[in-house]
RNA sequence: GGGCGCUUAGCUCAGUUGGCUAGAGCAUCUCGUUUACACCGAGAGGGUCGGGGGUUCGAAUCCCUCAGCGCCCACCA
């Protein structure tokens, strides 16, 4: 079987998925310790963004690696029904054939969108699976799959019986563009420069105004009030008045209210309960109407005729105009201030009073706080544990109802003859139920999705009712995108605690964002989103991994690089073509035999891969993928390709080279999987699958003899520095005095160095190779000679300086005294060398001379 | 108003608990048609680690401070 001259990824990667897939090889093997990770559901009918990418191949590298490793290993697939992100594209499709979702009923709309998800729903696997993310497909778990919703439920229904869960009229942040309400994290905060309008109100029963300020002021006709600090002098005596609301003429009152802060503004605060979450908490301490003007399509409602059924979004121009015709504008100054934006439309968010689910959260977030006060889970970067504590020091109660029809549904139930009697009942299919001889009406709304996802790690592993995956939870490792620490991780560690009463795993790592090669945010606006698929279309899969995970580090954003991913498939095809050497020198037929090291550089290579081995096992187990990464590039490249196949060629060992390839292919599996199982594949003397091979495991080795290879390869590197700095281009000869080494590696320094004859002389001639110490030669002419000054002036002057830098560290007297024994005597050893080398570069220089 | 992060070679970035001469990829320069690979090989140049101060025998790394950049959180009208 011979392979071709080049690596051509998109003409084996699916064959060899479909190869792992088939043989069962994600499933988990159910011997050794357990190790678990979730992938975080990507959108069912969405395609994988470069993020999903990077959050799959970094996951994969771990799993793959614990696989190897002997671990019991499980990597769980999922798939979101995303319901809001969902619902927003179908609505559109929906405006597209001029329907809406008023003309339809819940279960109606369910089932329309069951089915435009269904006909998308195989892209996002497909996609996951060019990726080579080695998930056990057949555990895959959809947030909609029966389970989920019976878990949610039993979650909702604990919460209900221990009074965590309550229905209250409270202030939403609502879209009026989706009509839906929004958690707090939904809405985007913008700094922007708006106005502070100061408007006068008449009193009445007095003469005189009170002015107060506002940033809305298309608002006043929800006033009901007007406050004021109780204490401020200026306002004290109007406390109790009335004033006259311009444009409507209605009369309100002038109270007094702690919250207003005298300094702001005029002192004097108009209060609409109706539209402002401050202004809903004063109504409620003073028992105020409450006046709603804007209705949840975002229209004026309960306004004067000319601002009625005119959208908020467009009303302020007049409501000003209005008021200026009154005189009742005194002042417009600018004003920065945080303005909450849907950040799906982009439209203001508007603060409304609505009857929604809310979750007492201080509970869950207390007992989360002191998880990790306990460090139960671990960060990477370490940095975002606090940030996490912040947020959960803060956190408000979570409004859990969702007015969109693509969700699960809230199982509750309210008596028709008793608006106040809700009840928790399951029966969601059914408009109407009767229990204990009441009727009631079912709740249309939805849960917020991250209220089942954040039950995702309990819920994937059957974890409540011991399932079979029920050994891996708590899972291992999480490993999601740092914008997801409150909305995703907090929830799922206040959620998983609650019901399982274990952290729901112990790591979290967390990756930054993959910006476009100018470092800005990708959006599909902009135009800059660079498609993963179009990535391994064009370099593999495997490219696209090593390329996203080189030189980055977590939580830190970072630019993809083309340049990184053309870098890793060109180590693909290192790889390949390392196996091409080595296969056409053992032939097709031959057979793997225990490898016993002979030449030195059998030794050496050994001993490479064992601190390779080391390095890698050491960088994964601490999550530096890019440090792993490097590790593997570089032991191949370097070690493997450029010294030790270059050695082989002068002396090859069978056995040891189809080692040394088997565990390279090994150690660079969890990174390249497909190159590496594809050769492995097409040797003809593996029939394993790679994937579920054991970990390398090492040979013994002369230290010794690793060491003298090591010397060869000084000997080499500086005849190559010197010939490549001597003018021309021809090969050399070298001379040396009687020397061991030279003399037993003759031909493979010979042939490494490019040089043409190598002489045992008892005279010196030429270019003495003065750095390794060794009494050898480039025999060139005297002419040529010359030119050899220079290089041995520059390296005389550096090594004068490293020994200045030397000499002053042993002559502090602190440093002898105080730095551990080894590292002085390391520096002593050190000067040592190199004063003996500026004896050896003196001496040439002197014979130049 | 709080919190977090970044500033290291021309570019993009690594650098674990302070300790050999601060690294990588790409780019640059010189040389190379050795039958694994030009998606290649050999060699080289390039950094006062943002500025200043401190702790220490020793600082890119710890502390303080200044400057520039970025992000997140927050119901001051």
């Amino acid at each position: 079987m011979k392979l071709a001259k080049a690596y051509e990824p998109n003409q084996y990667e699916p064959n060899i998925y479909a190869l792992w897939e088939t043989s069962g090889a994600f499933r988990p093997s159910g011997k050794g310790p357990t190790f678990s990770t979730v992938a975080p559901p990507p959108n069912a009918n969405g395609n994988l963004h470069i993020g999903h990418a990077l959050d799959l191949t970094t996951k994969d590298i771990v799993v793959r690696y614990k696989r190897m490793k002997g671990f019991d290993t499980i990597y769980i697939p999922g798939a979101d029904h995303a319901g809001f992100e969902t619902w927003v594209v179908y609505d559109r499709e929906l405006q597209k054939k001029g329907q809406s979702r008023f003309d339809f009923t819940r279960e109606q709309l369910y089932s329309q969108v069951w089915n435009f998800v269904d006909q998308q729903r195989g892209n996002m696997e497909l996609q996951v699976r060019a990726l080579g993310a080695s998930t056990s497909w057949e555990h895959l778990v959809f947030t909609l799959d029966e389970k989920v919703i019976k878990t949610v439920y039993g979650t909702f229904k604990k919460l209900w019986d221990e009074g965590l869960i309550y229905r209250g009229e409270r202030m939403v942040n609502y879209s009026t563009k989706y009509q839906t309400s929004y958690a707090d994290i939904e809405v985007e905060h913008r700094q922007e420069k708006g106005k502070l309008w100061h408007l006068a109100y008449p009193l009445i029963d007095k003469i005189g105004e009170i002015v107060v300020a506002t940033t809305r002021p298309e608002t006043i006709f929800g006033d009901v009030a007007v406050a004021v600090h109780p204490d401020d002098e200026r306002y004290k005596d109007l406390i109790g008045y009335h004033v006259l609301l311009p444009l409507t003429g209605r009369e309100i009152p002038i109270i007094a209210d702690e919250y207003v802060d005298p300094e702001f503004g005029t002192g004097a605060v108009k209060i609409t309960p109706a539209h402002d979450p401050n202004d809903f908490e004063v109504g409620k301490r003073h028992d105020l109407e409450r006046i709603q003007v804007i209705d949840f399509d975002g229209r004026m409602i309960n306004v004067p005729e000319q601002f009625l059924g005119h959208d908020v979004e467009s009303i302020r121009p007049k409501v000003l105009a209005a008021l200026k015709a009154d005189d009742a504008i005194r002042k417009e100054e600018d004003h920065e201030h945080t303005v909450g934006y849907d950040y799906k439309s982009g439209l203001p968010i508007q603060p409304l009073i609505k009857e929604q689910w809310f979750l007492k959260i201080q509970p869950l977030a207390e007992r989360a706080l002191a998880a990790l006060d306990n460090n139960e889970i671990r960060f990477w970067p370490a940095s975002k544990a606090e940030v996490l504590k912040q947020y959960l020091r803060n956190v408000h109660d979570w409004n859990l109802s969702r007015q969109i029809p693509w969700g699960i549904p809230i199982p509750a139930f309210q008596n028709v003859d008793d608006p106040a009697d809700w009840i928790f009942d399951e029966r969601v299919d059914e408009e109407f139920i009767t229990v204990d001889g009441k009727r009631y009406r079912r709740e249309e709304d939805t849960f917020d999705t991250w209220f089942s996802s954040g039950q995702w790690p309990f819920v994937t592993t059957d974890a409540l009712d011991g399932g079979e995956l029920a050994r891996f939870y708590p899972t291992d490792l999480m490993e999601t995108g740092t914008d997801l620490l409150d909305r995703w991780i907090a929830r799922m560690i206040m959620l998983g605690l609650y019901r399982t009463d274990q952290v729901p795993f112990r790591d979290v790592y967390l990756h930054g964002m993959v910006l476009d090669e100018n470092s800005q945010k990708m959006s599909k606006s902009k135009g800059n989103v660079i498609n993963p698929m179009d990535s391994i279309a064009e370099y593999g899969s495997d490219a696209l991994r090593l390329g996203l995970i080189a030189s980055r580090s977590p939580g830190q954003n970072q630019a993809f690089s083309t340049d990184r991913i053309i870098s890793g498939r060109n180590f693909c095809n290192k790889l390949w073509n390392i196996a091409r050497f080595v296969e056409n020198l053992l032939g097709d037929h031959y057979e793997l035999a225990t490898p016993v090291p002979k030449t030195l550089a059998d030794h050496w290579i050994i001993s490479e891969l064992k601190t390779a081995n080391d390095n890698i096992e050491r960088s994964i187990d601490s999550y530096r993928f890019a440090e792993a990464g490097e590790n593997v590039y570089h032991a191949i490249w370097d070690s493997v390709a450029d010294w030790y196949i270059e050695a082989s060629k002068q002396e090859p060992n069978h056995d040891l080279l189809a080692w040394v390839l088997n565990t390279s292919l090994k150690l660079a599996h969890p990174f390249a999987p497909f190159v590496t199982e594809t050769i492995w594949q097409t040797l003809p003397w593996n029939n394993t699958i790679l994937m579920t091979e054991g970990w390398p495991t090492m040979i013994n080795y002369s230290e010794i003899a690793a060491g003298e290879f090591a010397r060869v390869q000084e000997l080499v590197t500086e005849a190559r520095f010197v010939a490549n700095s001597l003018p021309g281009n021809q090969r050399y000869n070298l001379v040396y005095f009687k020397d061991s080494l030279i003399e037993d590696n003759q031909t493979l320094i010979k042939r490494l160095a490019k040089l043409g004859d190598i002489e045992l002389v008892d005279q010196p001639r030429g270019v003495r190779l003065a750095v390794t110490g060794r009494d050898a030669w480039l025999d060139v002419s005297a002419a040529t000679l010359a030119e050899h000054q220079t290089n041995l002036e520059q390296r005389l002057a550096s090594t004068h300086s490293d020994v200045r830098a030397l000499e002053a560290r042993l002559g502090n007297e602190n440093y002898v005294a105080k730095a551990p024994a080894k590292l002085v005597e390391e520096t002593k050893n050190q000067l040592q060398d190199k004063q003996e080398l500026i004896k050896r570069l003196q001496q040439e220089l002197e014979v130049l001379q």
